[in-house]
DNA sequence: TCTCCGATTAGAC
DNA sequence: CTAACGGTCTAATCGGAGA
């Protein structure tokens, strides 16, 4: 039997991404207890050590935490979604200098397989320091055979400063690992969430340790096959590969909450337009269409007094499209279709479905036969990739305004727009 | 009875 | 100083409809 070198697969996280990447632009901050909170300023998405420490919870609303804000002087900021991807895109250049095989997780995680390579302490502190020197960015290293293990490891390297940001679970000697997994709640594991918590904990698993020695079919027929994929992973057996290449996507939504109570439909179709408009481009990007179109609209779900109406309907359409004016008059009917106008709403969205990719053939074949505003599309894509989303706009959108949401906190985008990069 | 499908659930970030 | 609680995405699972 072939012998094979254990994984040594590092996950490389930004501390506190979206804060972080406010203070590179205001070091001014850099001890200043700060949240980041999400689109209309409603809940916080990111925390500075200082306000974890004041006791601000992950996804709190805001206004909860108010008074707790005014009484330690916390600030709170607006997310700017164009600074943190631009930042984002400089840190995952700099780390696929050190690896191949790379995997871009998520906004502010990256898989960096490392396997094979010597001095892996060493190689994870360069990462960092470049990292930090050249973007001003703060990463901890964590490293594991398997991806859940390497999640793991990068936990205890964010968790205690004493491993100075970086944490090799490999290292390790048999006894240590379970000494480390003894000492994990086991909802600090990747996969297993509150509720998984809880069910858990029914069957007296409570830590990491349990969740690896727990009894294989019991796990198997009362959890099912993801938890029995993250046992294994805990008993290093890789079951989650890297991913090197992001697939399409099979479903793109887009929704928001508006600034207010919206009461009238020429403002919700206006607001659907935006939304259909910033679908139909991400499905352009990935040079897919859509077969099924559907939209949503939902009241206040927080305003229990208020009544409540939650309607969605969806259109199955004869042949694909990514056709921006097509998709937004089938938004429209949709819209219309289920508008009431004795309800106030809050929130809407557009969902596309039954994603598949666009052949050339069928563009090709088709495009006379409908229309084709391809060349239009690719025209508002290209002016809006070089000048900003929602430099160009089609029909209405825009046209009323009252559900924009709320975003009173906002830094400048200080790497995307020359205009808003301060001048002292 | 088997299969397919839509809705629901749980998770991540 | 009002009123004030995100957005996207995936995979598994469940339960009913229809073959």
């Amino acid at each position: 039997m072939a012998q094979t070198t254990t994984q040594a697969l590092a996950l490389v996280d930004c501390n506190n991404f979206y804060v972080s990447c406010e203070r590179i632009f205001r070091p001014d901050l850099s001890r200043v207890p700060m949240v980041v909170l999400s689109n209309n300023d409603g809940c916080v998405v990111s925390r500075s050590n200082e306000a974890k420490a004041l006791g601000i919870k992950m996804g709190q609303p805001w206004f909860e935490c108010k008074a707790l804000a005014e009484a330690h002087g916390i600030l709170a900021m607006s997310s700017n979604y164009a600074l943190y991807a631009d930042l984002s895109n400089r840190v995952m250049r700099i780390l696929s200098d050190f690896s191949p095989q790379c995997e871009v997780y998520s906004i502010d995680e990256c898989f960096v397989d490392l396997t094979g390579t010597p001095g892996l302490r060493e190689v994870s502190y360069a990462m960092r320091e470049r990292v930090g020197l050249w973007t001003g960015m703060p990463v901890c290293v964590g490293i594991g055979p398997t991806k859940t293990l390497a999640k793991l490891a990068n936990h205890v390297a964010k968790k205690h400063p004493r491993s100075r940001g970086v944490f090799n679970y490999n290292a390790l000697t048999h006894a240590q690992k379970t000494q480390l997994l003894q000492r994990l709640p086991v909802g600090d594991v990747w996969g297993v969430g509150r509720k998984l918590t809880q069910r858990l904990a029914q069957h007296g698993v409570n830590t990491a340790f349990d969740l690896r020695e727990a009894h294989i079919p019991t796990l198997r027929s009362a959890f099912g096959v993801v938890m029995e994929k993250t046992q294994r992973e805990l008993q290093e057996t890789a079951c989650i590969q890297l991913e090197e290449v992001a697939s399409d996507k099979k479903q793109i939504i887009s929704s928001r909450s508006f600034g207010g109570m919206v009461t009238e439909l020429p403002v919700l179709k206006d607001a659907l337009s935006s939304f259909v408009a910033n679908a139909c481009a991400k499905l352009r990007a990935q040079k897919s269409h859509a077969a099924v179109i559907q939209v949503f609209l939902q009241t206040h779900r927080f305003r229990k007094e208020l009544p409540q109406y939650m309607p969605s309907l969806a259109v199955p359409l004869p042949y694909p499209t990514n056709d921006t004016l097509e998709v937004n008059r089938w938004a429209a009917h949709l819209c219309e279709h289920m508008f009431k106008p004795e309800y106030a709403y809050k929130k809407a969205g557009v969902m596309l479905s039954e994603i598949s990719p666009v052949t050339y053939q069928q563009g090709d074949l088709l495009e006379a036969a409908l229309g084709g505003n391809q060349k239009l599309m690719q025209a508002v894509d290209s002016l809006n990739d070089r000048y900003g989303r929602g430099a160009v706009k089609v029909s209405t959108q825009g046209a009323h305004a009252g559900w924009q949401m709320r975003q009173e906190r906002k830094s400048p985008n200080y790497t995307t727009s020359w205009s808003e990069v301060p001048l002292v």
